[in-house]
DNA sequence: TTCATTGCAAATTATTTGCATTTGA
DNA sequence: TCAAATGCAAATAATTTGCAATGAA
């Protein structure tokens, strides 16, 4: 449900930027890996199998412009990188996406969909006036695999 | 409610680590500074008033050392630099902490107590066998504040 | 005494920037 | 043609690490 290249062209013209190969294989490489949560190294080195003379720099130059354009969304999984992925929204009007489930056992990222806090940010706006745009939410845990095979090896385990 | 001096203290013997100068004056400092989200940077100048010979490297050790203790929490402004502040309930049982409205305007950050997430965080256990043990919600958006400046001085202003 | 802790400086890592060159409109 | 975009290398900024000196138990 994400952006298609012809319509992202189109709001490069609108903005008077130019429409490179960069931009349309970084925005692609995003595509494709979506739930992924890339990182910009990780961009890079897709990127470079199909256009191995881009620079890193193009990469975080681009990611930027695909921020503005709120195309992709960034999150950050406390590991001292930001990661990057692609917008569900597409122009980012209904710009409440998904939930991150971390894994603190095996690192694993699972996207959750819910849209239980439009009433917690109405209530927000209430109570503090302060107008919600956007929402960023993380939880931190174990996933299922993880705890089943803590349960087959710490059965007998005293803690 | 942070944790006393005193048990801090304990804590460390506990540990098997040592009662140090510099350790008490890191978690005063954040303990002085509740929902302030401080910086090693700014925990470091605030410590040197007093300790005037501590070193940065130390203020990153320490706070590694108080995450582990799980008596300050880390958060991300997402403005490059990591932010400590103290944790509310002591030795981290009750890990349910505030969240953050963060201001896009002004910058802003304002806490927000709220337990609201219990009800999503059973959902998601039965949902998807993920043990939620903690989490981390941001909202962006506009504060108070910002937004009347915004209708005082953009009453005749076209977009 | 003795090993954990510290301060300092150097190293590392992610990201940004300056600039000459290239390229899309 | 020509400003925008790129690639590269150097700069920056946050954090970590190695190591000799210090200090708590």
């Amino acid at each position: 449900m994400s952006i298609s290249k012809e319509k992202f062209k189109e709001l490069l013209r609108e903005k008077g930027l130019k429409v490179t190969n960069q931009r349309l294989l970084v925005l692609e490489v995003l595509a494709d890996h979506r739930d992924k949560h890339l990182t910009a190294e990780d961009i890079y080195e897709l990127v470079k199998e199909d256009y191995p003379e881009i620079g890193l720099a193009t990469i975080y130059r681009t990611v930027q412009l695909l921020l503005e354009m709120q195309l992709v969304d960034r999150i950050s999984l406390d590991d001292g990188c930001a990661r990057y992925e692609i917008g569900e929204s597409g122009a980012g009007e209904g710009k409440h996406h998904h939930h991150h489930l971390i894994c603190r056992t095996c690192g694993k990222v699972v996207p959750f969909r819910d849209d239980l806090l439009e009433e917690l940010e109405r209530h927000i706006e209430k109570e503090t006036g302060f107008h919600v745009l956007d929402h960023e939410l993380k939880f931190f845990g174990m996933c299922m695999e993880c705890r089943k095979r803590q349960n087959s090896t710490e059965k007998h385990v005293e803690v």
